[in-house]
Formats: C-alpha cells, structure tokens, sequence
DNA sequence: AGCACGCCGACT
DNA sequence: GTCGGCGTGCTC
C-alpha cells in the first residue's frame, strides 16, 4: 500500500491544508484525483509521497482525474503562494486548476489545424540585438526589459519565443488583457504554428480542453493569457514573458491576492529559465527591485524605426482664454482635429472618465443622485437616460424634477465620454466618430472594431484608459488628452505614477512613424514636474523623485504593506472592530506601523458599511503574521495593489 | 473553518 | 409533537 499526502481543492481545516490517503498503486506527486473527506467528495491533487504508514487510519483515494500529472514546478508554485500570500493551499488550488475537472467527458472540439503564416525572420535594429545578446548572457531569471514606445519589444519577444521553440520548449506570454492586444496576439499567430489564447470569455469546456493539451502537449505551445494564463499545466516551459508588466491588472483581486510578476519570477525559477518583463513605464517599485539585481534591467531607450517626435501643446484649463470655442475642448485641440478630418488623418481623444456627467445635482436645494448601496455620485447617462453606478452597477432612470424638492432644476456636472463624444458630434457634425470604454456593447469592441479603425474609417476616437494601451494605428496623427491631471486626487500612494503611466502611454500613441504628429493635453496643472516627465517620456526623472517620496514616507519598495479590511452592517460595528484590531495589532506587533483606522475609499458597499487598517513593516513576515490571525470576516491583502 | 448532530426550550 | 437556537466535536 502507498501513502499520500493530498491537498484538497476545498478548505477543511484553518490548520490543515493536506491529508493522508492510501491507494494500491504508485501515483506521481501532482496526481489530480478525488477523495472522500469528512462527508464530502473533493478534488485533491497529491503533494508528497508518506513512507510509513501513518499511525492514524487513513482512507483510499478515489479516482485519478487526469493521466498526466501537473508539473513539479506548478505544485511548487502553490506551495510558495500559500505561504508568500499566507492564503489557504485550498483556495491556491482552486485558482489553479480549471473548473469541472470531475466533469465527464467534454465535447471534444475540432482544434485549428496549425498553419505558420510567416516563417521570415524579423530583421532586428541594432539595440534590439544588442538587447537580445544580454538577455542571453543572462543566467535563469527575472529580467526587465525596460524600452520606450516604439522600440520594438515585440519583435525581441518574438526572437525569444523563436529560440525557445528551437529548444523545444513552450513559452507563456502574458498580456493585462486580450481584448486590448490584438496585435500582440496577431503575431505570434504569424510566427508560430499552435498560439493558444487564453480569456475569461472561454466556456468551462473551451479552458478545460486547453488546459489538456496543454498538460499533454508533445510539440511546444504558445500560450498567451492574463495573469492566469501562468497555470496553464505546461511541462516544458522555456520562457514566461508578461508585456506591459506596470498593469495594475496583475495583482489578482480576489484572494489569493497575489501578483502576476511575482508569480511569473517563482515559476521562471522553478523551472529554471527567464522571465521577461517588458514595459515602458515600469512601476517605480519593480524597477528598484530590478535594479537590486545585477544586470537585470535591460534598456531599449530609442524608437526601432526612424520616428518624428510629436508636437506636444500643454493648454492650461484655467485660463478660459484658451476656451473661446467651447468651455472643455480648448481651441488648440478643435484646430487639431479640424487639421486631421482636412488631412485625412485620425485624432484620438483620450479621457479617463465614462458616461455623460459624473453628478447629478439639484441647483435648487443641492440635492445629488447618489448610488443606495455604495453612496458614491450616480453618473449620468444621456444617450440611456439613465443613472448608472460606476462602482456596482446599479441603474435608475433619471428624475425630471429634483426627488426632493421637486424643483426642474437638475443640472448634470463633470465630463465623461458619453459627453465628448455628444459635443465633438455637434462641432463636426460630418465627422465618424467612435467610442471605446466598458459601456461599449459587445460589437463596438475596440477588438471589433480594430480593422475599420487601422483602415482609417473613423475620424475621431474617444475613449478612457483603455484606448491609451498598445493601440498601433498608422493614420493617427493626434491625440487630445481632455483633463491630464484627473486621478491625482485618489488618494492612494501610486496615484502618480499611474497617472504618469497612463500620459506616457496615451501620448506615445503618436510620434510612431516618421510623420508629423500632435499632443495636446489640457491640465489643470501645467507646471507639474509629473506632466512635463510623462510628456518628454522622462522616465528616469520620474523615478528617482518618486523614489525618494516612497522612502520618506515609508511606502514599497522600502516598506511591505498589508491592508485588512471589514465591513460591517452598521457604521459603529465596522469602526469598533477596526479600533479593536488595530489596538491588538500596535500592541502584539510593537515594530510595525499602523495606519488607521480609516473609511476604506469605497466605504459603501453592498448596504455595508467598511473600515480599513493599513500596516507598514520593514519585514513582512510579520504582516504574515498578522494576516493570519486577521479576525473572520477581514478581507487580508499583503502587497495591495492599491490603498483604496 | 465549516458543518452535522444533538440537546433543550418555545411554539402550533 | 416539532421547529430551531447554538454548543460541541470532527475532518486523513
């Protein structure tokens, strides 16, 4: 008889993550099977072989789900993350395997035959091939592929993934999101004969069939995800890229809260090989934590092509002067995109902020819509009529008189796209417009409509932060950014470096080809150091001033974090459990610094009411600590990916 | 931790 | 006689 430790997939004990069971046959470590625990059947996957026989009695595993067993470094992967993120090894294995594994037999879909489109080899500009020597210099591990818009870093990917297939061994691509990367996606489909896509729009089935091939792959695969996409079971992986590695989509939300780069950097090493981070704004803490690292940081600081800078124009909001023909889109931005319906050409308009007015005010007696179960201001939405919750997503239809006095004298305040595009219609009437944000349905995708808008056949774009990302259009010449300081109010430490993140990146959607083109961004702020590195893609400025900021303020990368969060019926319940446990962790852990009590940012939730404590240790073993005797009911996060 | 079981008091 | 409150013990 064999012994085996077995991790089920569902949480049995607090205490215990693994239990013994005995079988007549010799299993693999990373056998997925079924066992019989207490009065449940669950899914368990064998972590370690028992060589004696226990002293208690122990009872037979039940049958073994799939033939192959998960690969080594994959189960070592769900060990570290138990631990590094102090969750549950139940709750890991759930994150990790596909739903339905004890489903029978899936309708077997036909698979697309494998074509190579295009075996050419790319031709790489010098710094991409010197890039590409010092990543092979480099012994298994983390590096960051730091190089500005344009330089080519999917070219170096491509290159990279080349010599893994060389190698006969598979390579996981990560991506924020697939909607957003089509192009990154097109070619690898251009270069390499099986590209597996994985999303969440995937059906069970579709995920659980990937996920076979995957695990029972002969040949290697391409696989390219988001942060999931790292489980996919692959025995032979010889290269983990994440694109856009500053994604604030990396960090999971939900627990296990973990981070995708970290993940990426344990998996690359237990299985000994590199994982490339590639991105042009890394995130100030990643950087510093490469730079700890010789050689780590790979710079491509020049555009791969021959490539004119855009014209960049900073409108200051405040000086109305500069708002003669409308009272939010300057007169520099109208010039701009008159130049561009003349010419022919594409302007993108880029604010972060959707619907048609953030609030909906009584001019009478101050009376605002607010959302009934997160309290936050409804947005309007002119073209539905409706009030809609941005946070929740609860809908009302919108009042014709004030709901409290009754007054007609509604007035709806802010900007969001809706409304931009509703005005930029008005001044160019014979204009084709298109909007891009998560209001848009289901066929007016930016994935969609990619093709009409690569073809020149939309004059203007408008759209939130999604449209800043990755975009590549050869007929846009400009872009249009209408309030560049908004987000700074957040109050969260990285509030700056996201906004910075995201000028850099919608600014960089022009200044591509070797063609005039034109920034103007309308701030509040002109002089702000912040604006002026985003725009002159200073990089290295930005860095070393934050840099500073997170060490005197005490914030990652000098400090770990650890945010624990209740919510509670009543608003006195969620303060006085906060004071409790804020009281109990200043006294027990006297090292650590505790921040708060506070209202969480979103302090209405679901008719909740919800307090949250922030803590800051030099060593964060102890905020393990601590998260693990977080009360029931506290939502732990250690290394938030943000405050709010 | 989560859940079944059981013991007791309060109802139709 | 029966419903349900929650205390207690168990999970390989």
């Amino acid at each position: 008889m064999y012994y085996y430790l077995v991790a089920p997939t569902i949480l049995v004990r607090k205490d215990q993550d693994s239990f013994t069971y005995h079988s007549p046959h010799q299993l693999p470590i990373g056998t997925v099977v079924t066992i019989s625990i207490g009065k449940k059947t669950a899914i368990g996957v064998i972590m370690a072989f028992v060589r004696q026989k226990p002293t208690f009695a122990t009872k037979m595993l039940g049958e073994t789900l799939v033939s192959t067993s998960l690969p080594k470094p994959l189960i070592e992967l769900a060990l570290w993350m138990s631990k590094y993120y102090a969750s549950p090894l139940s709750t890991v294995l759930q994150a990790i395997l596909p739903a339905g594994l004890n489903k029978k037999r899936r309708q077997l879909k036909h698979l697309p035959e494998g074509v190579v489109r295009n075996r050419t080899n790319i031709v790489l500009n010098d710094d991409q091939q010197a890039a590409l020597k010092k990543i092979a210099a480099q012994k298994p591990g983390t590096i960051l592929l730091h190089g500005v818009t344009g330089s080519g870093k999917t070219q170096l990917y491509i290159e990279l993934a080349k010599q893994s297939m060389a190698d006969n061994k598979s390579i996981i691509v990560l991506v924020p999101e697939i909607s957003l990367t089509p192009q990154l996606v097109a070619e690898f489909q251009h270069h390499f004969p099986r590209v597996i896509v994985t999303h969440s729009k995937l059906t069970e089935a579709e995920r659980h069939i990937l996920w076979l091939e995957c695990l029972t792959a002969a040949q290697p695969i391409i696989v390219i995800g988001p942060r999931s996409a790292l489980f996919m079971p692959l025995h032979d992986l010889g290269l983990i890229v994440v694109d856009e590695a500053h994604e604030a989509t990396y960090k999971q939300d939900q627990t296990p809260r973990y981070s995708a780069l970290r993940l990426a950097t344990m998996l690359a090493r237990y299985h000994n090989i590199r994982a490339v981070f590639g991105t042009a704004t890394p995130a100030i803490a990643d950087y510093f934590l490469a730079s700890q690292h010789q050689n780590a940081i790979i710079e491509l600081p020049r555009p791969a092509r021959k490539v004119q800078s855009p014209q960049v124009h900073i409108v200051d909001l405040k000086n109305k002067q500069q708002f003669r023909e409308h009272r939010f889109i300057s007169d520099m931005l109208l010039t701009t995109i008159r130049d561009g319906i003349a010419n022919n050409t594409q302007t993108l308009i880029f604010h972060n902020r959707r619907g048609s007015a953030p609030t909906a005010l009584c001019q009478d007696c101050g009376w605002s819509a607010d959302c009934p179960g997160c309290f936050v201001p409804l947005t309007f939405h002119a073209d539905n009529h409706q009030l809609l919750c941005h946070i929740c997503g609860h809908k009302q239809s919108a009042y014709p008189v004030c709901p409290a006095c009754n007054a007609p004298d509604i007035v709806f305040k802010g900007i969001g796209t809706k409304l931009i595009q509703q005005e930029v219609q008005k001044l160019f009437p014979k204009a084709t417009i298109a909007r891009f944000d998560t209001d848009s349905t289901k066929e007016e995708t930016l994935y969609n409509r990619y093709q009409e808008l690569y073809d020149g056949g939309i004059d203007i774009i408008i759209g939130t932060q999604l449209l800043a990302k990755g975009l590549d259009l050869p007929n846009l010449t400009a872009v249009g950014i209408i309030q560049a300081d908004s987000g700074l109010q957040l109050p969260d430490y990285q509030t700056e470096e996201r906004v910075f993140q995201l000028l850099y990146q919608a600014a960089g959607r022009v200044g591509r080809l070797d063609t005039p083109s034109t920034v103007v961004v309308q701030t509040y702020t002109p002089q702000s150091p912040l604006i002026q590195q985003a725009l002159t893609k200073d990089y290295n400025s930005f860095y070393t001033q934050q840099l500073k900021l997170r060490q005197t303020a005490k914030f990652p990368p000098y400090f770990y974090l650890l945010k624990l969060t209740c919510s509670y019926k009543t608003e006195s319940g969620a303060i006085n459990a906060a004071k409790k446990l804020a009281t109990h962790i200043t006294q027990q852990w006297p090292s650590v610094i505790v921040a708060g009590p506070v209202p969480a940012f979103r302090e209405r939730m679901g008719g909740n009411y919800r307090w949250q404590i922030v803590i800051k240790a030099k060593n964060r073993t102890i905020l393990l600590d601590i998260a693990k005797e977080a009360p029931a009911g506290w939502q732990v996060d250690v290394d938030p990916g943000n405050l709010l």
